[in-house]
DNA sequence: GGTCCAATCTTGACAGTGTCTATTTGATTG
DNA sequence: CAATCAAATAGACACTGTCAAGATTGGACC
């Protein structure tokens, strides 16, 4: 997770792992089956925390509207600050979503029980959980990329999630 | 881009592209500065293909509404349809933002006055170009995925942009 | 006490990869 | 014809993931 705040996890080797641990080239392989493991476990890592920071944002926030902005805005948020650790969690070659793992499954639960239930509190339908996690999930991962900043993010999802409520 | 319609990026090396291409192992050096020489030709190619697909599908509809729609649909079918080829595209260790190669710059540029326009011409203001791209981006790359199915993601955006235009 | 056992770690080896250097080829051009 | 220059080549290096086969440990049990 240290190396992982650095660089991205295609570039985390298990070999610089084992040596920042300071152990043989091959002890990793006592604790992961292999180096997807490695990566899996880091995602399993960071979808914990990713679900912590929406779930905090939405039980700080004093009603259902500013909770799902708030909720979306973290999201947006973990993906700007950690974009390493949030790409991990979505890459495709390490958690099939289709297959996810028996710790990753239940935290993507969690994270659409979360969204759906702040998407349906604030007065959408059910169906918007689509189109709201679509909204903070891209307005993230292109902020992350650098093809606009944060603030600019995390108003338009404010703006665009006013829009939705009141159209 | 023939291998890169069956395996991510990350997965193609230099030495299977001059395998393909029966030449010795050394060969792509002389038409590419590095690994990321090749990745980077990847995303401007990928982004051409991808930039007319949102082109055509702007200029087949009959209105400015159906525009903005067909054109952000179009922009999810790549993701999904291209996934390795969509992914290179926005891969930050390959091509930055800030920095773009003299080959992209133009063409994200052309990007954003395409979707831009389509927004525009729709009605909606001019920031609303943050939002409508930050969509079709999350939509698309959930999709591809495996988050939700193609048309799931389709209509979400189809509605989420009509709702965006009553409000 | 002694004995087993499972985890953990180790060294050693192998093929594959990116990249550097130096050398050869082959066509274009003066 | 000779010169030149881009394109391709072979060879080498450090690094990586992974496999195999021994070490070391610490506790459970007789």
């Amino acid at each position: 997770m240290q190396l992982l705040a650095d660089k991205p996890a295609t570039e985390i080797s298990l070999r610089e792992v084992a040596r920042a641990a300071d152990v043989s080239h091959n002890a990793p392989y006592h604790h992961f089956s292999d180096r997807r493991g490695l990566l899996k476990t880091l995602a399993e890592r960071s979808m914990a925390e990713l679900v912590a920071d929406v779930r905090a944002a939405l039980e700080g926030a004093p009603d259902a509207t500013a909770a799902l902005i708030a909720g979306g805005q973290a999201y947006i948020r973990f993906a700007v600050e950690r974009p390493h650790a949030f790409d991990v969690i979505y890459d495709p070659t390490v958690c099939i979503p289709g297959a996810p793992t028996a710790t990753m499954a239940p935290l993507i639960d969690e994270l659409e029980t979360l969204l759906g239930g702040a998407v349906v509190d604030a007065g959408l339908r059910a169906s918007d959980l689509t189109a709201c996690w679509g909204l903070v999930h891209g307005l993230g991962t292109l902020a992350a990329a650098g093809h606009f900043r944060l603030d600019v993010a995390t108003d338009s999802f404010e703006s665009a999630a006013r829009a939705m409520l009141a159209g």
